[in-house]
DNA sequence: CCCAGCATGTAAGTGGTTACATGATTAA
DNA sequence: TTAATCATGTAACCACTTACATGCTGGG
């Protein structure tokens, strides 16, 4: 079973036709990066590999100015696995949070040090719709087969819109929250 | 630097005075699994690393009908690598998600195989209400001290509720997307 | 003149996971 | 009699990250 960075890399060529190892990465970069941004590093390492499986073809091209490159291209086989990873259920969704964690653990923190902590929090969400905003603009602007095809991508999209948007809401909460227990019992312990 | 489940095994052992490597595992379970729930023999590899350290403190213990154990206590270098660690900002969340790449992807399975996908991640969001229930119950019948005491540990179940519902809204949301996509064009391609 | 972009990779490390081995006791 | 609980660990693996090395070109 392909790893979720194989199985990026697959994806981006099924959009893309041929692309390097340097184009995966900064594609990657522009389009899932808010959900999955692999290492260059680790997209080179998994290329080899994907072509030794049959699931890609490599094309060496010599260029003037530049380094010379390989291009990659999915072969049917390399649809097939990606479309069989794409079905698969288990995927088990991390939900890891260092930061929750910390929270969990605030009692052992001055009450300043976890609002600052939660202030970041805030700001990531902020910088995520800033991200979005960013791709969402590219995506109005498109042509219509462009939206047409940006479709799914859309959606991911709109899931980062709500997840910003309840993490705002709730650092408030939590925030405010926090006050209030320190306010009516200042220096009560 | 701590990583998180070692920040994770000294947190506790600041609430509960000692445990073993068993309890710890038990106790993560039912804690902070919703958000961190790292395997048992990680916990036990990593508690010789900290007694190392000097972060915790080992004590034998002999029993009859069950195995002998071996309790662990933090020590006061302990709390204090345990504040630093929550103090640090980076953090960096991985808000990573095999579940919107296979989403972004969509556009490769049928209509039905992406609904299908997008009904699991509903369940997620309703399994993880109800196990937030269940902390809850016990935090509402607890006395007015363990109340005080779960503060923190309340707020990042406030978080995963937020979550939550705005998982279940967006799901409601992509679904009927995707089934309004489909309607007006069928055998359109 | 310096930096960003193009382009590829290796080496080492990190921080986990799964699977496995062992074995007594007690409750259903 | 079967399963769950208590209890500890090792070995192998996994997937990914950081840091590093190299070097040319074109634009500001």
């Amino acid at each position: 079973m392909l790893s979720t960075t194989e199985a990026a890399v697959l994806g981006m060529l099924t959009r893309e036709e041929e692309m390097s190892g340097y184009d995966l990465h900064k594609h990657a970069m522009h389009t899932v990066a808010h959900f999955w941004a692999p290492a260059q590093s680790g997209i080179y390492a998994l290329l080899p590999r994907l072509v030794e499986a049959g699931y890609l073809t490599r094309r060496e091209v010599a260029q003037r100015g530049k380094p010379d490159k390989q291009l990659f291209r999915i072969t049917t086989a390399g649809r097939e696995a990606l479309r069989d990873w794409l079905k698969t259920a288990p995927t088990r969704e991390p939900e890891r949070s260092p930061f929750l964690l910390k929270l969990f653990f605030g009692a052992l923190l001055e009450p300043d040090e976890v609002i600052e902590q939660i202030e970041r929090r805030r700001q990531d969400a902020r910088d995520l719709i800033t991200q979005l905003d960013r791709y969402e603009a590219a995506y109005r602007s498109g042509t219509a087969e462009f939206r047409e095809r940006d479709f799914f991508p859309s959606l991911t999209r709109a899931w980062g819109y709500a997840y910003a948007e309840a993490l705002l809401a709730w650092t408030d909460d939590a925030e405010q929250k926090i006050r209030a227990r320190l306010g009516p019992r200042q220096g009560d312990d």
